[in-house]
DNA sequence: TCCAGGTAGTTTCAAATGCAACTGATGTCA
DNA sequence: TGACATCAGTTGCATTTGAAACTACCTGGA
């Protein structure tokens, strides 16, 4: 191998896309965490399957797995302690057995409206201190990084 | 509680720039792991302590828990992983019986200037289709993202 | 009617994670 | 000097995680 007078440049980890996503990423995602756990004890998986309920009203485990990007393993989880928790009722399906209708109770429908105001505000945080441009672009990125790389059950 | 004529919008989790901040990185994260690791028989960790003694030569453990935003549990184990693989030496410093200068062996220069064309070959399948002035501003975006919410060691 | 293959959801088990406690060493200040 | 806070790094332990196996059920032929 032979040295050239101009080298690659070195590789600078902190300029690396892939590793700035993931660090402001798991930064807010922790931050979120700590303030759902201690406001409303709801973990963020927990947060998500209240969320999608909260707006669709009815859904069987299956249809949360794929509007809320987790795996079945992690809803099921989710299902069961928010089950326990009173938040939410789960009714079988009368013509299929395999399905279960999962829906907010009175108290996890009252434990919803609350936590929307709380979300959106910690979504003001993050999003405060960017332009409107980087706002829709970083959307925009956001939404063709998500679609140029799939994943099942992939959070 | 009076129903009103515009009340406020229902919460759209597919929406929700944390949901989406997260999906994405995670997707990207779960691509990335799976190379490396089918490559390399690296993860994530153990690649960014690579990327960082492969960039500043020799740093103590304490240096690339700063330079890679992870905890210092998590950098120990990676060291750990990367000294058994034979891809770093550790050495003690003279002055300061708590230090360890951590610097890549030959095996892991030989890995690490392997391995960098390959993520620079996946970031750029991240950033495809943004054109240099929407990477700068994410980059700005994310940036700022990262400083309005740090975070001890947190990834 | 029967069965092969598919689906919904749960359980199991091993690995990854992270906090807290710990060890050993150094700094500091009276 | 000596007592005590602090620092570098590791270990213990409980929690989270996800892939794969599993149970129960359904469906579409033959």
């Amino acid at each position: 191998m032979q040295l050239m007078s101009s080298e690659a440049p070195e590789f600078r980890l902190e300029d690396f896309l892939p590793y700035r996503l993931s660090v402001a990423a798991n930064r807010v995602s922790r931050r979120f965490a700590d303030r759902y756990g201690a406001a409303f004890g709801l973990s963020i998986p927990e947060w998500r399957v209240m969320a999608v309920l909260g707006r669709f009203g009815r859904l069987p485990a299956r249809e949360i797995t794929a509007r809320t990007a987790m795996d079945k393993v992690k809803v099921s989880r989710a299902v069961r302690q928010l089950e326990g928790r009173g938040f939410l009722e789960r009714a079988a399906d009368a013509a299929d057995a395999r399905l279960h209708w999962l829906a907010l109770s009175e108290a996890g429908q009252g434990a919803h409206a609350a936590i929307v105001p709380m979300a959106r505000e910690m979504e003001a945080e993050v999003v405060q201190g960017l332009t409107a441009e980087e706002l829709a672009l970083l959307h925009a990125a956001l939404g063709r990084i998500a679609e140029r790389f799939p994943g099942e059950g992939v959070d």
